[in-house]
DNA sequence: ATTCTTGCAAAGCCTTTGCAACTGC
DNA sequence: GCAGTTGCAAAGGCTTTGCAAGAAT
């Protein structure tokens, strides 16, 4: 995958979580489920989605129940950790905490998510925002198609079938 | 709403629909729920989802099963006549045919769709796509925040709770 | 007549939730 | 010990699907 600058950040994800739960009207607990999954997560920085993460720390020894996980996932992006990205046939996670901002090619053969910042899309947002008088959020930007590899695979089939 | 051009098109939606139907390796039927479908949701330029269209077309009259809304839109889809939209919490369509390509603001208060073009977008998408070697599809971008509506109300609501 | 579509109800998929047992603080 | 968390299984939304009856060509 190609890298994305990390952003300097002061605490590590779990210490920022800790805070999130502990700064709530109620405060939360720190549990090791929830520890085991924090960890896990931020010890690789990929795509998943909660059946994947499921799987892998199961197939890695740790004992999660399903249950918890979706919990967990929505504290975590609630907290500002993970970010939710809806890819229609699927949801996904990734860092949000400690990660530049940017957006995602899609590739609707592999399924890979190649990462891009572009500084124009900022300007574009505050432009057509401006015009609308529309208080900005947040957005969803994802540009579906093939990765350079699956559409080289693509085009090289469609010629030999030609023969 | 505001008003995007639309695209001069050399048949109605319903002839379009007829066509791709019965230019199917195996051709398909033309029947008259689907035929009501396709005038009911041409008959207005709006987002809706599959409940919002059955309630609607119920209230009107018509006779239509969940069953047969879903796989009619699903073709519809297919047909180019309709654009599936995933906004997260709820799955909306537009038309596709005989409008033109644009983009959303999406208002996480009142959900109202904001249409928008922007030649930028395109440029952006291009410059992107080229520096990855990714051949692009399509894309998916919404910018989701507040309307000018919400946001006031907001604004006033919450210098009023100050007092 | 043949083949596709419809409507119903059932099933699928992903995610959330009620509840009793459990655990952090 | 109290209040929040876990795990299970059940329930919730939304969407798809199997099947027998019905309709288009």
């Amino acid at each position: 995958m190609n890298a994305l600058p990390s952003v300097e950040v002061s605490q590590s994800p779990e210490e920022k979580f800790r805070e999130y739960l502990t700064s709530r009207p109620r405060a939360q607990r720190y549990t090791s489920q929830q520890r085991d999954m924090v960890q896990y997560i931020f010890s690789k920085h990929n795509h998943f989605d909660a059946d994947e993460l499921i799987d892998e720390m199961k197939g890695k020894g740790f004992r999660v129940s399903r249950a918890t996980v979706y919990r967990t996932l929505n504290k975590l992006v609630d907290a500002g950790l993970l970010r939710r990205i809806n890819l229609g046939e699927r949801t996904v996670f990734e860092h949000d905490y400690g990660y530049a901002q940017h957006d995602h090619l899609y590739c609707e053969q592999c399924s890979s998510m190649i990462e891009f910042q572009d500084p124009q899309l900022e300007k574009l947002i505050q432009d057509v925002c401006a015009q609308q008088s529309f208080h900005n959020l947040g957005h969803t930007f994802i540009i579906r198609g093939l990765c350079a590899t699956c559409h080289r695979a693509r085009t090289t089939k469609r010629r030999l079938d030609l023969v």
